[in-house]
DNA sequence: ACTTAATTCGAACGAGCGTTCGAATTAGCC
DNA sequence: GGCTAATTCGAACGCTCGTTCGAATTAAGT
């Protein structure tokens, strides 16, 4: 889960961005955020306490501190993992497909599948939004702006296509609301898996831009 | 904002359900409200203070304390009257519609009207789903209840009139999701108003929904 | 086995939290 | 103006918060 390795005191940044093994460092570091992940999810970023933090992932509150500066680092770094793999998936799933239509199918099924296998981390990037202040948050707004202008171009690559007319930027917020607000609801005992319930969006989305037709 | 009237300590219930006249009480109390919403909705419940509250108030710390018991009270006061309120407004509009698209449309027009005119209480009404506990959250989930059995029962009326053929309940949830997500995004001096928005958002929805026909 | 560096922890810090209480102030009524 | 009840407030309560520090423990290299 973390991508540096093989240094020891929180604050001097990791160097090698090629990590031959993980470090047990990294090993610790991954464990703690994976607790994390699950605790924010449960109680929220500001409702869940470092020491809650250390009850979950069975270390002391004092040795959290030796992986990270600070709670809100924490976060940030939870974050950015999480999008950056959505992202990093969603860029490798694209590459063969050439159809505007089937593009756009990729990118719900891949958004709905990582959603779904990774609720918790998921939550926490949804519903955390403006948690993290100043350059923290900066970073991780910038991977969503990519995230972002990538649904932009595949939908306007569609309306290009099919000779379409709507509000690119209405589509595209209707789209990551109808996806996102899955946290909301979704029930893994009740609802059925990420490929049904993304071709159900699917239907409901593309026949719905689709439709609209130049006049 | 608040419907009690006349009582003086906290604690002790109100009885008269229909106030001739706003009480100062109640005056006030509205007033704490509207300004708790705000703070609320900038720092989230967790992350705002009652020091916050007393500050953008204008009134002292335990002042505050006269109009309600506790923090999270305030909360479920200021969720209940905004539910009801939409809930109520909804009904009313859908009266004397009877057609089947129709009333999905006002239905999607009547939300996002009171989300945009509201922001503040919306997101907070949004967001902050899991704060209450127990008792308080039981009675807003009751109401949330009814608004969702609501929209259920005007997507099922659509798909008998039209012989359709889709999950409500994804729909439904689709549909929130699409609306809901609003108060991650929506910016006044850039977006339309609610009726531009719900215009495209139903055209999006409703031919989603309408085509899909019985096989 | 010994040394060095990496890791973990108990205990404490000051700050801020939600809430309470009794006294002070204000408004409404004769 | 004086009385009563409604309203407001300063000061403090006990508690939990995020974070720090120095010492103790464990793993790694020789």
């Amino acid at each position: 889960m973390a991508t540096p390795s093989a240094a020891p005191r929180v604050g001097s940044r990791r160097q090698r961005s090629a990590p031959v093994s993980e470090s047990r460092y990294d090993r610790r570091l991954s464990e703690i955020l994976v607790h994390a992940t699950e605790v924010f999810c449960k109680k929220g970023y500001e409702g869940a306490s470092m020491r809650d933090l250390s009850r979950e992932s069975g270390m002391s509150l004092a040795g959290l501190y030796y992986y990270f500066e600070s709670k809100e680092r924490l976060l940030y770094l939870i974050q950015k993992h999480t999008f950056s793999t959505i992202v990093q998936r969603l860029k490798s799933r694209l590459e063969n497909v050439s159809d505007a239509e089937q593009r756009v199918r990729i990118f719900i099924l891949n958004h709905l599948e990582y959603f779904l296998a990774n609720q918790a981390a998921m939550k926490v990037l949804s519903h955390e939004d403006e948690a993290l202040k100043n350059g923290f948050g900066a970073e991780v707004a910038a991977i969503k702006r990519e995230y972002y202008r990538i649904c932009v171009g595949l939908l306007d690559h569609l309306k290009r296509d099919r000779r379409l007319q709507f509000s690119t930027r209405i589509a595209v917020l209707s789209l990551f609301g109808m996806m996102n607000w899955i946290y909301t609801w979704h029930n893994p005992r009740v609802d059925a898996d990420a490929a049904a319930i993304g071709g159900e969006m699917g239907d409901i989305f593309l026949r719905g831009v689709l439709g609209a037709d130049t006049k």
